[in-house]
RNA sequence: GGGCGAUUAGCUCAGCUGGUUAGAGUGCACGGUUCACAUCCGUGAGGUCACUGGUUCGAGUCCAGUAUCGCCCA
């Protein structure tokens, strides 16, 4: 192809340029994996942490599609086996929630749709919706491999859930039993212990009198036992009174009973050192079927639970008179009851903790049930293993102890939902009580004890937890529990990246079932990253209003301006704010990266010669950083340290890129004296630098990138080679350095550096070429000098540039500076002089102090006799500089 | 109550296994119509690395303690 139109935009325009770029990319199949992995081939795989599918991407996800996408893109360049495969989870309770508001607005309920229809109508409303997250997901760049895309609710998930649930029934480590459960009264469900939010309120601490019974059981006017409750409304429930067994103030009264206000009820007082005798009177009530300590001591006094409110948290018909009212509702009418009754001794407030529902922030209940539980503690046994043992990495490695912690405390997992979306859980019961796992898709024969027929048999109706399918993610999208290619080719997973949050709801779970299902460590890295939040270090929320929408800030300052802001100066588990400024900061740098490109292509030689001739200065040195450079990012990418990464390629880009070669490259191919040959050479440098530039950045800005790639492409074929797109173009190898090189370099450039700060000190106006002086220390710094001086001269804008030999004119009086030639200086005319401010003697008391500092280190034994050899020489070569530096200015 | 983390420039943050005079972005000051970019270029000011003690030739970095803030678990 000829040379088109070379002439791009002087602005990068993102969202111009993105939707096609992403077109490409899937075209070209880049994303999928090959057939079959390329021999030799090291294998990358993640697992997309599946978002909600009635959701929206907030930006959390944002963050999680960056950190994973830079990772995949760097290991396809790698030409690792790269599989990142995509997905979108049920998410049981909050599909509900939303679902239940869009059939409100249409005049229906749950219960006047009936399960089935409801189920119809929740598979209609997926269907609507279920795009939207991968779109989402496109337009930040995901370069996932849409083909292999998944749901937790489909046929393979399914599958996956069934044999997973069988196989943990089979081992006895699946159970249905009775327990007190939490329970959100708004979704009519089961909550786990890590859906319940525990959270400081301030309630009331009521003190109640419980007559104490005389011999005819009815309640004794004249002695009672104070009884100190957060919760007065559950005394209808209340089956015993508890003391401490040593405390002297109650010792009397144990074995007497005492008589349940409104109902009558003998209570026995027993003694039981649960209680904590500091608490309110140091006399409790105990109602077992309303709280977990009560349920505790109820069942070592083998006492009955009296359940008294019903799913909506309404007090039931084992509240006498009261029943139908709502818990809170009870409660203010017992307290007034109890109050005319001359009962209630007090009302104080009182800071508690109250648990709420993760999803509506209901006030949980907790409420005696029959429930599905997984005995989770030898699962967690052998997860903890993983992690101790160093077959599983978790990133930053402190979240280690968390994990651990979380493991060694973990409580049985209640799965049951009493929710219609999600996976039924397959049990079935038979007439006689008996139950029936079957992970078959129609469910048992008939029944495992007795042999009824299934026909007899019905199946459980709650479902299972979301979470427990998402526990299967890494390897039932991968086909488990069959035996399939992919299973065997992808798993176990490499990396799972995710939010810190939910390191107990997910990561800890698919290690626990990924060790039980396939008897491997799900993935060998944890990356956890932390919580994105807004400028004032609050965390985003719809009730705050201080979201911020990532697909909103693609469409002002493009994808890769986005994920560089979020990536930046962030460390792996640490939260972060998003500040305007990062934002920006992000936009202008792809602006620049485009800018530079402008440049390299509309400065093609036409026509273009052969190379020829020795590289210049700018050329070699330019070659050694990208050396140094592709290193360190490469090894930083191989770290997970990816704000390393993007440092080490950001500076690379601006500054010594853009800001010292592209500079010194002008020179070049402007001179005068250069040969065609010459001009073809620095072009190509530069063109191959950009190009290798563009490769180090693709992970992590991969549109913009691609997009210089294609203008490079276009301009000179020869620059991209047979790599027609970026994203499938091999990581760059690092190449020699050249440590003379950068040495001239140095000298140089602090030289231009010492020459434009002193023309600012001496007023010169910026623009104006004034003459350079430089009293050459060296013959052979003189030689150097001589030959970078088409750079001194057009970075330093001086003219003429005179080099002296050592010993052949004598030094101004005063205007020197330092620098590693020699000792330079700007003749002035008077005028000039008497404007500016000579720096020598600021600089001079800088360089004696640091000689001082030195001197003294040098002159410290110990340090001289200890220390490294390699830190010693480096500070005697380092008090060398000094000193010369400072004879120059005629210390 | 137990555990974890943070405290570094005005602000937001990097700083790996201890080793030049601690860095970046942003903000600030000064100067810029140099033919890629003002979403830019150049120069500069700005830090007793929370505090106290210890280990070490050498501590922002390791250890102990204190203070303040935040998070997790109970």
């Amino acid at each position: 192809m000829a040379t088109t139109n070379r002439e791009l935009a002087p602005r990068y325009d993102a969202a111009a340029v993105e939707p096609g770029i992403y077109q490409r990319w899937l075209e070209s199949g880049a994303f999928t994996p090959a057939k079959e992995a390329p021999p030799g081939a090291r294998k990358f795989v993640v697992t997309q942490p599946p978002p909600n599918i009635t959701g929206a991407l907030h930006i959390g996800h944002a963050l999680t599609a960056t950190v994973e996408d830079t990772l995949v893109r760097y290991h396809r360049m790698l030409g690792d086996d790269t599989l990142w495969l995509p997905g979108v989870d049920h998410a049981g309770i909050a599909a509900q929630f939303v679902l239940d508001q869009i059939i409100a607005s249409e005049g229906e309920t749950r219960a006047s749709l009936g399960r089935e229809r409801y189920l119809e109508r929740m598979w209609r409303f997926i269907d609507e919706t279920r795009d939207y997250i991968g779109g989402q997901h496109r337009r930040l760049g995901v370069s996932a491999d849409w083909t292999r895309e998944r749901f937790t609710m489909d046929e393979g998930s399914a599958r996956a859930v069934r044999t997973a649930f069988k196989r943990l029934w089979d081992a006895k480590l699946a159970y249905r039993g009775e327990a007190l459960i939490n329970w959100c009264p708004r979704c009519q469900t089961t909550l786990s212990d890590l859906e319940n939010i525990h959270r400081e309120e301030v309630g009331s601490l009521w003190t109640i009198r419980y007559h104490l019974a005389r011999e005819d059981g009815t309640p004794d006017p004249e002695s009672w036992v104070r009884i100190a409750t957060t919760r007065p409304e559950t005394l209808l429930g209340d089956v015993a009174v508890a003391v401490h067994p040593n405390d002297k103030r109650y010792t009397k009264l144990i074995g007497r009973e005492a008589v349940l206000p409104f109902l009558g009820r003998r209570l026995p007082i027993v003694a039981d050192e649960m209680v904590d005798r500091e608490f309110g009177t140091g006399a409790v009530k105990i109602t077992p079927a309303h709280d977990p300590d009560d349920y505790e001591l109820g069942k070592r006094h083998d006492l009955p639970a009296i359940s008294i409110l019903d799913d909506e948290a309404r007090i039931n018909e084992n509240g006498g008179e009261l029943a139908g009212l709502d818990r809170y509702a009870a409660r203010r009418t017992i307290v007034e009851r109890l109050r005319e009754m001359g009962d209630l001794e007090s009302e104080e407030p009182h800071q508690m903790v109250v648990g709420h529902c993760q999803r509506c922030d209901t006030v949980v209940e907790p409420r005696l049930s029959v429930q599905w539980f997984v005995h989770v503690k030898p699962l967690a046994e052998r997860a903890l293993a993983s992690v101790r043992e160093g077959r599983t990495r978790i990133v930053p490695n402190r979240f280690e102890k968390v994990y651990a912690h979380w493991m060694e405390n973990i409580h049985d997992w209640a799965v049951g939902r009493q929710l219609w979306w999600g996976h039924r859980i397959p049990a079935w019961y038979c007439p006689d009580g008996h139950i029936t796992v079957s992970d078959a898709v129609e469910g048992p024969d008939a029944c495992d004890e007795c042999g009824k027929p299934a026909s007899e048999l019905t199946q459980e109706t709650d479902i299972f937890d979301t979470w427990f399918s998402s526990a299967l993610w890494p390897f039932s999208t991968l086909g488990w529990p069959d035996a399939t290619p992919d299973l065997a080719r992808f798993y176990p997973t490499t990396v799972m990246e995710t939010a810190y949050e939910i390191l107990f709801f997910w990561v800890a779970r698919m290690m626990m079932m990924g060790l039980f299902c396939t008897d491997a460590e799900p993935f060998e890295v944890v990356y956890l990253h932390g919580i994105v939040r807004d400028p004032y270090g609050q965390k985003m929320s719809k009730t705050r209003g201080n979201v911020v929408d990532p697909l909103e800030l693609v469409g002002e300052i493009g994808a890769d301006g986005l994920r560089f802001a979020l990536v930046s100066g962030n460390a792996p588990g640490v939260d972060q704010r998003l500040t305007d400024a990062k934002v920006t900061g992000g936009r202008n740098f792809t602006n620049k990266l485009w800018n530079a490109a402008r440049l390299v292509i509309s400065s093609r030689p036409e026509p273009i010669a052969a190379a020829s001739g020795e590289p210049s200065l700018a050329e070699r040195w330019i070659a050694s950083r990208l050396a140094e450079v592709t290193e360190h990012a490469t090894r930083q990418l191989d770290q997970l340290d990816l704000a390393g990464y993007v440092a080490t390629a950001y500076d690379f880009a601006w500054s010594d890129y853009c800001d010292w070669f592209l500079e010194m490259a002008k020179v070049e191919l402007r001179r005068e004296d250069a040969t065609p040959g010459d001009r073809a050479r620095v072009w190509r440098c530069a063109a191959d630098a950009l190009a290798d530039v563009m490769k180090l950045l693709h992970p992590l800005m991969p549109f913009i990138t691609e997009a210089v790639w294609e203008a490079l492409r276009a301009a000179d074929g020869e620059v991209t080679g047979n790599d027609e797109l970026l994203v499938t173009a091999r990581w760059p190898a690092a190449g020699a350095r050249d440590e003379g090189a950068e040495g001239e370099f140095e000298a140089v450039a602090e030289l231009i550096r010492t020459i434009r700060n002193a023309r600012l000190a001496s007023a010169v106006p910026a623009g104006k070429r004034v003459a350079l002086e430089l009293l050459a220390d060296e013959p052979e710094l003189g030689e150097r000098a001589e030959a970078a001086r088409r750079y001194i001269q057009a970075l330093a804008r001086v003219e003429p540039f005179t080099v002296h030999a050592a010993g052949s004119i004598s030094l101004p009086a005063t205007g020197i500076v330092a620098t590693p030639l020699g000792a330079a200086w700007l003749p002035l005319d008077d005028e000039q002089a008497a404007v500016g401010t000579p720096p020598d003697r600021v600089e001079r008391e800088h360089l004696e102090r640091g000689i001082a500092r030195l001197e003294a280190l040098l002159a410290n034994r110990d340090f001289t006799s200890k220390a490294p050899a390699v830190v010693v020489d480096r500070e005697r070569q380092r008090l060398r500089e000094l000193e010369a530096e400072l004879r120059q200015i005629g210390g």
